[in-house]
DNA sequence: GAGAAAAGAGCACGATCGGTCACCTTGGTC
DNA sequence: GACCAAGGTGACCGATCGTGCTCTTTTCTC
C-alpha cells in the first residue's frame, strides 16, 4: 500500500506534465506508463479508467494551486498586500508549474469549456469559488467596503490580466508579459483603493 | 473546379465547427467527412494531409475574424468609437462564431501555445499583428498621443478582458460576463482618454 | 460529344487508442 | 515463515486514427 501510493503519485505527476503539454483529454496511457516505467495495464491497478486518472490529475493540480497561490497569501491580513501576493504567486505559478506545457488549469479551462462531464464540473466549481475568493478580497480592500458589483468587476479584471499574461507569454512569446500584467494590476489596485 | 471549391468550403466549415468543440488537433477526418456527406478518402482530394486541412481552417477563420471584427471598425475614423466598435464586435464574434464550441482562435491559442509547427506559427503571427493594431488604435486615442508603453498596456488590458469574458461566459457560465467585460473596457477607455 | 482532368468511392494498411484478462511477483501482516 | 492481498506484466481485444492505393463517376473544356 505504501508502495502503491508512491507510484500513484509518480503517475499523476507524469500525467499532469503530459496533460499540460498535449492537453488533458489527449494524454496517452501508453506514454504515461512508459515514462513512469510501468506497463499500460499496471496503470489500471491505480485508476479504473482514463477519466478517473484525468480527474485525479485535476484534483491534485487544484490542491497544488491552492497551496502555491493561496496559502502564502492566507498568512497575511486581508488587504492590498494580500492581493498583491496572490497576483504575484498566481503569475509565478503559471510560469513555473509545468514550465514546458504551461498552466494546466488554464489550458484545461479552454479545453473543457464545451465538454460536459465530471472534469468540467470540477474545474468550473473550483474556478467559481476562486473568483468569489478574489471578489471577497477586493471587498475588504477599502473602507467603506466595495459594492458587490465593484468587487466583481475588480476580480474579473484581475483574473483577465492573468489570462492575458499567459497568452502573451506563451503564444506571443512576449518577454514583457509579466511586466505588462503587473502594471495593469497595480493600476487596478490603485484606482480601486482610491474608490474609482 | 467550381464544384470542388464548394465542397472544400463545406469541409472547412464543418472542420472549423468540430475544431471549436473538440479542439483543432483532435478533429476526426472520418467525422468531418461523414458530416459533409463524403468518404474519408474524398477529403484527401481537397487537402493533402490533416495538417493542411487544419491550416486551411485556421486561415479561413482568421479571414472571417478580420472581416467580422476589423472591417466594420475600419470604416470609422481612428478614435474612441472605432475602439468601441472593435471591442463590441470582438465580444460578439466570440459569442456567435461557432456558438456551440466557442471562439476557435481562443481555444486554438491555448492548444497550440506549446506545439511548434506551422499552425502555431500562423496563429502567433496573426495575433501579434492584431495586438499591434490595437496598440496603434490606442495611440491615436489622445492628443498628444500615448507613449508606446501606455498604448501597449492599454492593448494588453483590452485583450485580457476579451479572454476574461470568454472564460466567464463559457466555463463559469456567468450570465454577466459581457456586462463585466464592457464595464472594464469602458473604464479603460475613460481613464486612457483622461491620460491616466 | 469526345477527351481529359477533377471529384469521389472503396478498401486495406500499420499504428495507436482505451481497456480486459489471466498470470506472476512482491510486500506487509500475523 | 506462511499467507494473502496489492502491485505489476504480457498478450490481446475491438475501435479508430491518418493515409495510400486503385478504380469509377462526375464535371469542365474544346
Amino acid at each position: 500500500m505504501r508502495k502503491g501510493e508512491a507510484t500513484r503519485a509518480r503517475i499523476l505527476q507524469e500525467a499532469a506534465r503530459q496533460a499540460a503539454v498535449r492537453g488533458l483529454s489527449v494524454v496517452s496511457l501508453n506514454d504515461v506508463a512508459e515514462a513512469v516505467g510501468l506497463s499500460k495495464s499496471g496503470l489500471f491497478k491505480h485508476f479504473e479508467s482514463k477519466e478517473a486518472m484525468q480527474l485525479a490529475v485535476l484534483e491534485t493540480t487544484l490542491e497544488r494551486f491552492t497551496a502555491f497561490v493561496w496559502a502564502p497569501a492566507a498568512e497575511l491580513p486581508p488587504g492590498r498586500a494580500r492581493l498583491e501576493t496572490i497576483f504575484e504567486r498566481w503569475l509565478t505559478w503559471s510560469e513555473v508549474e509545468n514550465a514546458e506545457g504551461g498552466c494546466l488549469l488554464m489550458s484545461a479551462g479552454a479545453e473543457l469549456d464545451d465538454q460536459p462531464g465530471p472534469l468540467r464540473d470540477l474545474l468550473q466549481a473550483q474556478q467559481r469559488r476562486w473568483l468569489r475568493t478574489l471578489q471577497r478580497e477586493f471587498t475588504a480592500l477599502t473602507d467603506p467596503p466595495l459594492s458587490d458589483r465593484q468587487a466583481r468587476l475588480a476580480a474579473f479584471q484581475m483574473k483577465s490580466f492573468v489570462f492575458g499574461h499567459n497568452d502573451n507569454r506563451r503564444l506571443l512569446e512576449d518577454a514583457d508579459a509579466r511586466a505588462l500584467a503587473e502594471a495593469a494590476f497595480h493600476d487596478l489596485l490603485d484606482r480601486t483603493a482610491r474608490g474609482d
